[in-house]
DNA sequence: TTACCCTCGTATCTGTATAC
DNA sequence: GTATACAGATACGAGGGTAA
Protein backbone atom coordinates (compact mmCIF):
# COMPACT_ATOMS: atom_id res chain seq x y z
CA UNK A 1 0.00 0.00 0.00
CA UNK A 2 1.52 3.16 -0.94
CA UNK A 3 2.13 5.76 2.01
CA UNK A 4 -0.46 8.76 1.49
CA UNK A 5 2.27 10.98 2.63
CA UNK A 6 4.76 10.09 0.16
CA UNK A 7 1.93 11.04 -3.15
CA UNK A 8 2.69 13.96 -5.00
CA UNK A 9 0.22 15.99 -6.96
CA UNK A 10 1.10 16.96 -10.00
CA UNK A 11 -1.73 18.94 -11.82
CA UNK A 12 -0.19 17.46 -15.17
CA UNK A 13 -1.78 13.69 -14.33
CA UNK A 14 -5.38 14.96 -14.17
CA UNK A 15 -5.01 17.52 -17.80
CA UNK A 16 -3.24 14.87 -19.51
CA UNK A 17 -5.82 13.84 -22.37
CA UNK A 18 -5.74 10.87 -24.51
CA UNK A 19 -6.94 11.61 -28.26
CA UNK A 20 -9.48 9.69 -29.61
CA UNK A 21 -8.94 8.99 -33.27
CA UNK A 22 -12.54 7.18 -34.11
CA UNK A 23 -15.00 9.48 -32.08
CA UNK A 24 -16.30 12.75 -31.83
CA UNK A 25 -16.39 14.20 -28.66
CA UNK A 26 -18.87 15.54 -27.26
CA UNK A 27 -21.06 12.51 -26.72
CA UNK A 28 -24.30 13.24 -25.22
CA UNK A 29 -25.82 11.14 -22.45
CA UNK A 30 -28.96 12.91 -22.60
CA UNK A 31 -30.15 9.92 -25.54
CA UNK A 32 -33.10 10.80 -27.50
CA UNK A 33 -36.62 9.91 -26.07
CA UNK A 34 -38.81 6.98 -27.40
CA UNK A 35 -41.12 7.69 -30.04
CA UNK A 36 -43.45 5.49 -30.93
CA UNK A 37 -43.98 3.06 -33.79
CA UNK A 38 -46.75 2.33 -35.93
CA UNK A 39 -45.87 -1.33 -35.87
CA UNK A 40 -48.24 -2.70 -33.74
CA UNK A 41 -46.71 -4.09 -31.07
CA UNK A 42 -43.22 -2.34 -31.62
CA UNK A 43 -44.21 -0.45 -28.13
CA UNK A 44 -44.46 -2.97 -26.06
CA UNK A 45 -40.77 -4.40 -26.50
CA UNK A 46 -38.26 -4.13 -23.89
CA UNK A 47 -35.48 -1.67 -25.06
CA UNK A 48 -38.61 0.92 -24.68
CA UNK A 49 -38.81 0.07 -20.68
CA UNK A 50 -35.56 1.72 -20.23
CA UNK A 51 -35.17 5.32 -17.98
CA UNK A 52 -34.91 8.40 -19.43
CA UNK A 53 -32.54 11.21 -19.04
CA UNK A 54 -34.33 14.23 -18.57
CA UNK A 55 -33.90 16.83 -22.09
CA UNK A 56 -34.54 19.95 -19.46
CA UNK A 57 -32.88 19.39 -16.31
CA UNK A 58 -30.60 15.88 -16.84
CA UNK A 59 -31.79 13.92 -14.66
CA UNK A 60 -32.11 10.20 -14.58
CA UNK A 61 -35.47 8.86 -14.39
CA UNK A 62 -37.08 5.16 -14.29
CA UNK A 63 -39.57 4.33 -16.46
CA UNK A 64 -42.51 3.57 -13.37
CA UNK A 65 -45.80 4.89 -15.06
CA UNK A 66 -47.93 3.05 -17.86
CA UNK A 67 -48.61 6.11 -19.43
CA UNK A 68 -44.77 6.94 -20.00
CA UNK A 69 -41.62 8.87 -18.65
CA UNK A 70 -41.98 11.71 -16.35
CA UNK A 71 -39.26 13.54 -13.98
CA UNK A 72 -38.96 13.60 -10.77
CA UNK A 73 -36.73 16.97 -10.85
CA UNK A 74 -38.36 19.26 -12.67
CA UNK A 75 -41.38 17.91 -14.04
CA UNK A 76 -40.93 17.20 -17.98
CA UNK A 77 -43.35 14.57 -18.92
CA UNK A 78 -42.91 12.18 -22.30
CA UNK A 79 -46.06 10.33 -22.63
CA UNK A 80 -46.09 9.42 -26.51
CA UNK A 81 -49.45 7.23 -27.50
CA UNK A 82 -48.99 3.59 -28.22
CA UNK A 83 -49.96 2.00 -31.24
CA UNK A 84 -52.39 -0.96 -29.68
CA UNK A 85 -51.62 -4.88 -31.06
CA UNK A 86 -55.08 -5.96 -32.25
CA UNK A 87 -56.17 -9.43 -30.91
CA UNK A 88 -56.01 -11.17 -33.96
CA UNK A 89 -51.85 -10.76 -34.36
CA UNK A 90 -51.13 -12.30 -30.40
CA UNK A 91 -52.29 -15.70 -32.01
CA UNK A 92 -49.46 -18.21 -32.03
CA UNK A 93 -49.26 -20.62 -34.96
CA UNK A 94 -47.79 -22.98 -32.57
CA UNK A 95 -50.57 -23.56 -30.48
CA UNK A 96 -53.78 -23.16 -32.75
CA UNK A 97 -57.17 -22.49 -31.68
CA UNK A 98 -60.65 -23.86 -33.25
CA UNK A 99 -64.42 -23.95 -32.07
CA UNK A 100 -63.38 -27.66 -30.99
CA UNK A 101 -62.04 -28.12 -27.39
CA UNK A 102 -58.27 -27.04 -27.18
CA UNK A 103 -55.37 -29.41 -26.28
CA UNK A 104 -53.44 -28.93 -23.29
CA UNK A 105 -49.77 -28.01 -23.06
CA UNK A 106 -49.06 -28.39 -19.33
CA UNK A 107 -47.13 -30.83 -17.70
CA UNK A 108 -46.96 -32.17 -13.82
CA UNK A 109 -45.27 -34.27 -11.90
CA UNK A 110 -46.69 -38.13 -11.91
CA UNK A 111 -48.01 -38.33 -8.39
CA UNK A 112 -50.44 -35.29 -9.09
CA UNK A 113 -53.77 -35.84 -9.42
CA UNK A 114 -55.53 -35.15 -13.26
CA UNK A 115 -58.82 -34.74 -13.82
CA UNK A 116 -60.38 -33.08 -17.14
CA UNK A 117 -63.84 -31.79 -17.68
CA UNK A 118 -65.12 -30.01 -20.78
CA UNK A 119 -68.01 -27.25 -20.51
CA UNK A 120 -68.91 -24.00 -21.99
CA UNK A 121 -65.61 -24.27 -24.46
CA UNK A 122 -63.27 -24.59 -22.17
CA UNK A 123 -61.01 -27.25 -21.45
CA UNK A 124 -61.25 -27.39 -17.55
CA UNK A 125 -57.98 -29.52 -15.91
CA UNK A 126 -58.04 -30.22 -12.37
CA UNK A 127 -54.69 -31.04 -10.91
CA UNK A 128 -55.45 -32.26 -7.18
CA UNK A 129 -52.38 -32.80 -5.04
CA UNK A 130 -52.04 -32.25 -0.73
CA UNK A 131 -50.84 -28.98 0.20
CA UNK A 132 -49.94 -29.79 3.69
CA UNK A 133 -50.60 -32.73 5.97
CA UNK A 134 -53.98 -32.53 6.33
CA UNK A 135 -55.16 -30.38 3.27
CA UNK A 136 -55.96 -30.91 -0.09
CA UNK A 137 -56.10 -28.27 -2.78
CA UNK A 138 -56.05 -27.56 -6.51
CA UNK A 139 -55.04 -25.59 -9.37
CA UNK A 140 -57.46 -25.24 -12.08
CA UNK A 141 -56.40 -24.69 -15.74
CA UNK A 142 -59.44 -23.45 -17.71
CA UNK A 143 -57.94 -23.56 -21.54
CA UNK A 144 -60.17 -21.43 -23.59
CA UNK A 145 -60.92 -21.95 -27.38
CA UNK A 146 -61.25 -19.33 -30.22
CA UNK A 147 -65.31 -19.46 -29.58
CA UNK A 148 -64.31 -18.22 -26.02
CA UNK A 149 -61.66 -16.19 -27.48
CA UNK A 150 -64.35 -14.28 -29.68
CA UNK A 151 -67.37 -13.97 -27.56
CA UNK A 152 -68.86 -10.43 -27.19
CA UNK A 153 -66.85 -8.86 -23.91
CA UNK A 154 -65.28 -11.64 -24.07
CA UNK A 155 -61.12 -11.97 -24.08
CA UNK A 156 -60.61 -10.01 -27.46
CA UNK A 157 -62.84 -7.29 -26.71
CA UNK A 158 -60.98 -6.84 -23.45
CA UNK A 159 -57.56 -7.33 -24.79
CA UNK A 160 -57.99 -4.41 -27.44
CA UNK A 161 -60.07 -2.15 -25.05
CA UNK A 162 -57.64 -2.49 -21.76
CA UNK A 163 -54.71 -1.26 -24.10
CA UNK A 164 -56.17 1.91 -24.77
CA UNK A 165 -58.45 2.66 -21.66
CA UNK A 166 -56.72 1.28 -18.99
CA UNK A 167 -55.01 4.25 -17.07
CA UNK A 168 -52.70 4.97 -13.97
CA UNK A 169 -51.04 1.59 -14.17
CA UNK A 170 -47.44 2.24 -12.14
CA UNK A 171 -44.66 -0.24 -11.34
CA UNK A 172 -45.06 -0.51 -7.04
CA UNK A 173 -42.03 0.38 -5.91
CA UNK A 174 -40.14 -2.85 -3.76
CA UNK A 175 -37.54 -3.09 -0.82
CA UNK A 176 -34.41 -2.06 -3.03
CA UNK A 177 -36.38 -1.68 -6.51
CA UNK A 178 -38.82 -1.55 -9.06
CA UNK A 179 -41.61 -4.47 -9.42
CA UNK A 180 -40.65 -4.72 -13.12
CA UNK A 181 -44.62 -5.68 -14.31
CA UNK A 182 -47.24 -2.40 -14.19
CA UNK A 183 -50.35 -2.69 -11.75
CA UNK A 184 -53.41 -1.74 -10.57
CA UNK A 185 -55.62 -2.96 -8.03
CA UNK A 186 -59.57 -2.32 -8.11
CA UNK A 187 -62.47 -2.97 -5.36
CA UNK A 188 -61.59 -3.77 -2.23
CA UNK A 189 -57.88 -2.32 -0.63
CA UNK A 190 -55.51 -5.07 -1.03
CA UNK A 191 -53.20 -4.33 2.11
CA UNK A 192 -50.19 -5.95 0.00
CA UNK A 193 -49.81 -2.79 -2.27
CA UNK A 194 -49.01 0.54 -1.09
CA UNK A 195 -52.10 2.65 -0.10
CA UNK A 196 -54.06 4.93 -2.66
CA UNK A 197 -53.11 2.60 -5.46
CA UNK A 198 -56.49 1.37 -5.43
CA UNK A 199 -59.40 2.20 -7.01
CA UNK A 200 -63.48 1.76 -7.04
CA UNK A 201 -64.71 -0.73 -9.48
CA UNK A 202 -67.27 2.22 -11.21
CA UNK A 203 -63.47 3.84 -12.16
CA UNK A 204 -62.09 1.00 -13.69
CA UNK A 205 -62.47 -0.40 -17.66
CA UNK A 206 -65.55 -2.79 -18.13
CA UNK A 207 -63.15 -5.75 -18.62
CA UNK A 208 -62.34 -5.30 -15.32
CA UNK A 209 -65.63 -5.97 -13.69
CA UNK A 210 -66.52 -8.07 -16.76
CA UNK A 211 -63.45 -10.20 -15.23
CA UNK A 212 -64.87 -10.22 -11.73
CA UNK A 213 -67.94 -11.51 -12.97
CA UNK A 214 -66.61 -13.98 -15.20
CA UNK A 215 -64.04 -15.94 -13.10
CA UNK A 216 -66.69 -15.71 -10.12
CA UNK A 217 -68.86 -17.70 -12.55
CA UNK A 218 -65.55 -20.01 -13.42
CA UNK A 219 -65.07 -20.68 -9.88
CA UNK A 220 -68.88 -21.27 -9.08
CA UNK A 221 -69.00 -23.88 -12.23
CA UNK A 222 -65.61 -25.44 -11.36
CA UNK A 223 -66.36 -25.92 -8.08
CA UNK A 224 -69.74 -27.47 -8.00
CA UNK A 225 -70.44 -25.41 -5.18
CA UNK A 226 -72.95 -22.08 -4.89
CA UNK A 227 -70.06 -19.39 -3.92
CA UNK A 228 -71.70 -17.77 -0.91
CA UNK A 229 -71.92 -14.07 -1.53
CA UNK A 230 -69.20 -12.99 1.60
CA UNK A 231 -66.97 -15.75 -0.24
CA UNK A 232 -66.92 -13.80 -3.82
CA UNK A 233 -64.38 -11.68 -5.18
CA UNK A 234 -64.42 -8.63 -4.25
CA UNK A 235 -60.99 -7.04 -5.34
CA UNK A 236 -59.26 -7.07 -8.85
CA UNK A 237 -55.41 -6.79 -9.04
CA UNK A 238 -54.62 -6.14 -12.87
CA UNK A 239 -50.81 -6.56 -14.27
CA UNK A 240 -49.46 -5.91 -17.07
CA UNK A 241 -46.27 -7.93 -18.28
CA UNK A 242 -44.35 -5.88 -21.19
CA UNK A 243 -41.34 -8.19 -23.33
CA UNK A 244 -39.28 -9.65 -20.84
CA UNK A 245 -41.26 -8.79 -17.76
CA UNK A 246 -41.85 -11.64 -15.20
CA UNK A 247 -42.83 -12.58 -11.92
CA UNK A 248 -40.75 -14.50 -9.48
CA UNK A 249 -41.84 -17.37 -7.05
CA UNK A 250 -44.50 -15.82 -4.39
CA UNK A 251 -47.32 -17.09 -2.76
CA UNK A 252 -51.11 -14.96 -3.00
CA UNK A 253 -51.64 -15.84 0.67
CA UNK A 254 -51.52 -12.35 2.25
CA UNK A 255 -53.43 -12.05 5.51
CA UNK A 256 -57.42 -11.71 5.28
CA UNK A 257 -58.04 -13.09 2.04
CA UNK A 258 -59.84 -16.28 1.11
CA UNK A 259 -58.33 -19.25 0.12
CA UNK A 260 -59.59 -19.29 -3.41
CA UNK A 261 -57.21 -16.89 -5.55
CA UNK A 262 -58.60 -16.80 -9.54
CA UNK A 263 -56.84 -15.18 -12.71
CA UNK A 264 -57.64 -14.64 -15.86
CA UNK A 265 -54.71 -14.25 -18.72
CA UNK A 266 -55.05 -12.04 -21.84
CA UNK A 267 -53.01 -11.62 -24.47
CA UNK A 268 -48.84 -13.37 -24.95
CA UNK A 269 -48.51 -16.67 -23.85
CA UNK A 270 -47.05 -17.39 -20.65
CA UNK A 271 -45.79 -20.28 -17.97
CA UNK A 272 -46.90 -20.56 -14.89
CA UNK A 273 -44.87 -22.77 -12.45
CA UNK A 274 -45.85 -24.36 -8.64
CA UNK A 275 -44.16 -25.86 -6.53
CA UNK A 276 -44.07 -26.34 -2.52
CA UNK A 277 -41.79 -23.76 -0.90
CA UNK A 278 -37.99 -24.88 -0.18
CA UNK A 279 -38.33 -24.88 3.52
CA UNK A 280 -41.63 -27.05 3.14
CA UNK A 281 -40.11 -29.81 0.68
CA UNK A 282 -36.34 -30.15 2.08
CA UNK A 283 -37.47 -29.30 5.66
CA UNK A 284 -34.74 -27.09 6.54
CA UNK A 285 -34.36 -23.09 7.09
CA UNK A 286 -31.83 -20.47 7.88
CA UNK A 287 -32.74 -19.06 10.86
CA UNK A 288 -31.05 -16.15 13.13
CA UNK A 289 -31.06 -16.92 16.78
CA UNK A 290 -28.86 -15.48 19.36
CA UNK A 291 -27.46 -13.27 16.83
CA UNK A 292 -25.94 -16.78 15.18
CA UNK A 293 -27.11 -17.60 11.72
CA UNK A 294 -28.09 -21.39 11.70
CA UNK A 295 -29.75 -23.53 9.80
CA UNK A 296 -32.53 -25.99 11.31
CA UNK A 297 -34.81 -28.35 10.65
CA UNK A 298 -38.50 -26.96 10.11
CA UNK A 299 -41.10 -28.39 11.92
CA UNK A 300 -44.11 -28.33 8.98
CA UNK A 301 -45.37 -32.05 8.93
CA UNK A 302 -43.78 -33.33 5.67
CA UNK A 303 -45.35 -34.83 2.72
CA UNK A 304 -44.68 -38.74 1.58
CA UNK A 305 -43.08 -37.01 -1.77
CA UNK A 306 -40.55 -35.08 0.07
CA UNK A 307 -36.96 -36.32 0.40
CA UNK A 308 -35.89 -37.80 4.11
CA UNK A 309 -39.68 -38.44 4.82
CA UNK A 310 -39.22 -41.19 7.15
CA UNK A 311 -36.33 -39.53 8.95
CA UNK A 312 -38.25 -36.34 9.40
CA UNK A 313 -41.05 -37.72 10.45
CA UNK A 314 -39.10 -39.67 13.59
CA UNK A 315 -36.83 -36.22 14.40
CA UNK A 316 -40.37 -34.97 14.68
CA UNK A 317 -42.02 -37.08 16.56
CA UNK A 318 -38.92 -36.68 18.75
CA UNK A 319 -39.23 -33.05 19.36
CA UNK A 320 -42.73 -33.47 20.25
CA UNK A 321 -42.16 -36.02 23.21
CA UNK A 322 -38.54 -34.15 24.44
CA UNK A 323 -38.98 -31.41 26.61
CA UNK A 324 -36.30 -28.91 25.33
CA UNK A 325 -36.17 -25.30 26.20
CA UNK A 326 -36.30 -23.13 23.63
CA UNK A 327 -32.39 -22.72 22.97
CA UNK A 328 -31.93 -26.67 23.59
CA UNK A 329 -34.60 -27.05 20.51
CA UNK A 330 -33.23 -24.71 18.53
CA UNK A 331 -29.60 -26.63 18.78
CA UNK A 332 -31.18 -30.14 18.21
CA UNK A 333 -33.07 -28.85 15.23
CA UNK A 334 -29.59 -27.41 13.98
CA UNK A 335 -28.40 -31.47 14.11
CA UNK A 336 -31.17 -32.43 12.59
CA UNK A 337 -30.74 -30.13 9.84
CA UNK A 338 -27.31 -31.60 9.51
CA UNK A 339 -28.02 -35.10 9.01
CA UNK A 340 -30.95 -33.95 7.09
CA UNK A 341 -28.47 -32.75 4.39
CA UNK A 342 -25.99 -35.56 4.86
CA UNK A 343 -28.88 -38.00 3.69
CA UNK A 344 -29.26 -36.45 0.39
CA UNK A 345 -27.30 -38.50 -2.55
CA UNK A 346 -24.49 -36.83 -3.68
CA UNK A 347 -25.30 -34.28 -6.49
CA UNK A 348 -28.63 -33.80 -5.07
CA UNK A 349 -29.86 -29.98 -3.98
CA UNK A 350 -30.93 -29.51 -0.50
CA UNK A 351 -32.18 -26.05 -1.81
CA UNK A 352 -33.83 -26.24 -5.22
CA UNK A 353 -37.55 -27.53 -5.84
CA UNK A 354 -38.42 -28.35 -9.20
CA UNK A 355 -42.13 -27.29 -10.80
CA UNK A 356 -45.11 -29.63 -9.58
CA UNK A 357 -47.18 -28.42 -12.25
CA UNK A 358 -46.62 -26.78 -15.34
CA UNK A 359 -49.09 -24.23 -16.83
CA UNK A 360 -49.05 -23.20 -20.34
CA UNK A 361 -51.66 -19.88 -20.26
CA UNK A 362 -53.28 -19.02 -23.91
CA UNK A 363 -54.98 -16.08 -23.87
CA UNK A 364 -58.84 -16.20 -22.63
CA UNK A 365 -57.30 -19.10 -20.37
CA UNK A 366 -58.37 -19.06 -16.26
CA UNK A 367 -56.49 -20.09 -13.74
CA UNK A 368 -58.11 -21.04 -10.29
CA UNK A 369 -56.04 -22.07 -7.18
CA UNK A 370 -57.84 -23.53 -3.64
CA UNK A 371 -56.84 -23.95 -0.29
CA UNK A 372 -55.38 -21.95 2.20
CA UNK A 373 -52.27 -24.09 2.46
CA UNK A 374 -51.48 -23.75 -1.24
CA UNK A 375 -50.49 -20.44 -0.63
CA UNK A 376 -48.51 -21.28 2.64
CA UNK A 377 -46.30 -23.81 1.43
CA UNK A 378 -46.63 -23.38 -2.00
CA UNK A 379 -45.41 -20.74 -4.41
CA UNK A 380 -46.07 -19.69 -7.86
CA UNK A 381 -44.07 -18.20 -10.72
CA UNK A 382 -45.11 -16.41 -14.89
CA UNK A 383 -42.80 -15.92 -17.20
CA UNK A 384 -44.27 -14.81 -20.37
CA UNK A 385 -43.28 -15.65 -23.86
CA UNK A 386 -44.89 -13.12 -25.88
CA UNK A 387 -44.45 -9.24 -26.15
CA UNK A 388 -47.90 -8.38 -24.22
CA UNK A 389 -49.84 -9.87 -21.71
CA UNK A 390 -52.54 -9.01 -18.76
CA UNK A 391 -53.13 -10.89 -15.90
CA UNK A 392 -56.53 -9.62 -14.05
CA UNK A 393 -56.31 -11.73 -10.39
CA UNK A 394 -59.12 -12.02 -8.04
CA UNK A 395 -58.95 -12.32 -3.99
CA UNK A 396 -61.75 -12.14 -1.78
CA UNK A 397 -60.35 -9.65 1.00
CA UNK A 398 -62.49 -10.91 3.84
CA UNK A 399 -65.05 -8.49 5.58
CA UNK A 400 -63.62 -7.46 9.13
CA UNK A 401 -59.80 -7.76 8.04
CA UNK A 402 -59.67 -4.16 7.62
CA UNK A 403 -59.40 -1.39 9.92
CA UNK A 404 -62.18 1.54 9.88
CA UNK A 405 -59.55 3.98 8.84
CA UNK A 406 -58.80 1.24 5.83
CA UNK A 407 -61.93 0.95 4.35
CA UNK A 408 -62.63 2.50 1.19
CA UNK A 409 -64.33 5.40 0.94
CA UNK A 410 -66.44 4.26 -1.91
CA UNK A 411 -69.00 1.26 -2.65
CA UNK A 412 -67.09 -1.69 -3.72
CA UNK A 413 -70.19 -3.65 -4.43
CA UNK A 414 -70.20 -4.55 -7.91
CA UNK A 415 -73.72 -3.28 -9.61
CA UNK A 416 -73.71 -5.50 -13.02
CA UNK A 417 -75.76 -8.50 -14.54
CA UNK A 418 -73.68 -11.71 -13.31
CA UNK A 419 -71.82 -13.67 -16.01
CA UNK A 420 -73.81 -17.08 -16.41
CA UNK A 421 -71.99 -18.50 -20.00
CA UNK A 422 -75.05 -18.46 -21.57
CA UNK A 423 -73.36 -16.47 -24.22
CA UNK A 424 -70.63 -19.54 -25.11
CA UNK A 425 -72.66 -22.74 -23.44
CA UNK A 426 -71.90 -26.03 -25.79
C1' DT B 1 -40.58 1.23 22.17
C1' DT B 2 -37.38 -1.57 20.04
C1' DA B 3 -35.34 -5.14 17.47
C1' DC B 4 -35.83 -8.05 14.03
C1' DC B 5 -38.24 -10.10 10.33
C1' DC B 6 -39.11 -10.42 5.50
C1' DT B 7 -39.62 -8.94 0.72
C1' DC B 8 -44.54 -10.56 -6.36
C1' DG B 9 -35.58 -8.44 -8.14
C1' DT B 10 -31.49 -8.78 -10.34
C1' DA B 11 -26.57 -8.44 -11.45
C1' DT B 12 -22.44 -10.54 -10.44
C1' DC B 13 -19.17 -13.74 -8.70
C1' DT B 14 -17.49 -18.43 -8.05
C1' DG B 15 -16.99 -23.23 -8.20
C1' DT B 16 -18.19 -27.37 -10.66
C1' DA B 17 -19.47 -30.06 -14.59
C1' DT B 18 -19.28 -30.67 -19.31
C1' DA B 19 -17.91 -30.17 -24.21
C1' DC B 20 -14.44 -29.69 -27.41
C1' DG C 1 -5.99 -27.82 -21.32
C1' DT C 2 -9.37 -24.41 -22.39
C1' DA C 3 -13.90 -22.56 -23.08
C1' DT C 4 -18.55 -22.58 -21.84
C1' DA C 5 -22.82 -23.36 -19.09
C1' DC C 6 -25.07 -23.58 -15.06
C1' DA C 7 -26.46 -23.42 -10.23
C1' DG C 8 -25.91 -21.48 -5.97
C1' DA C 9 -24.53 -17.80 -3.08
C1' DT C 10 -24.36 -13.12 -2.24
C1' DA C 11 -24.63 -8.07 -2.42
C1' DC C 12 -27.63 -4.49 -2.57
C1' DG C 13 -29.73 -1.81 1.77
C1' DA C 14 -35.57 0.58 2.40
C1' DG C 15 -39.39 0.24 5.03
C1' DG C 16 -43.57 -1.71 6.94
C1' DG C 17 -45.21 -5.31 9.96
C1' DT C 18 -44.80 -7.79 14.11
C1' DA C 19 -43.12 -10.12 18.13
C1' DA C 20 -40.76 -9.19 22.28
Amino acid sequence: TPDAAQLIYDPRFLKQKTPWVNEQPPISFRFPLYTTSAIAGEDYKAENLRGMTCPECGKCNARVKWEGWECTGCGFEHKPKITPLPAASIQDQNYPVSDAYPSSHDSALPHIKISVNFSHNYRWITYKFKVSATEEGEVVHGIANKVVREEVRGPNQMWEHLQTNCHGLVRRELSNALMNSFTMNYGMPYKFIAAGDSLPFTDAPWPVTEAVSRLNWADRITSGNAVKDKEKFNELYLVAYLQDQSMNYHDDGEKGLGSTVATLSLGGRAEMGFRPKSFFFHGMKSIDYNRKRMTVMTKDEPLPEFPNYELRKQYLEEIKNANFSESEEKERLAEMATALRAAYPPKQSCTRVEDWVRLSLGHGDIVIMRGAHLQKYYEHGVSPKGLMRYALTCRTVLPGHLKESELPDYEVDLVQDEYDGSRIAK
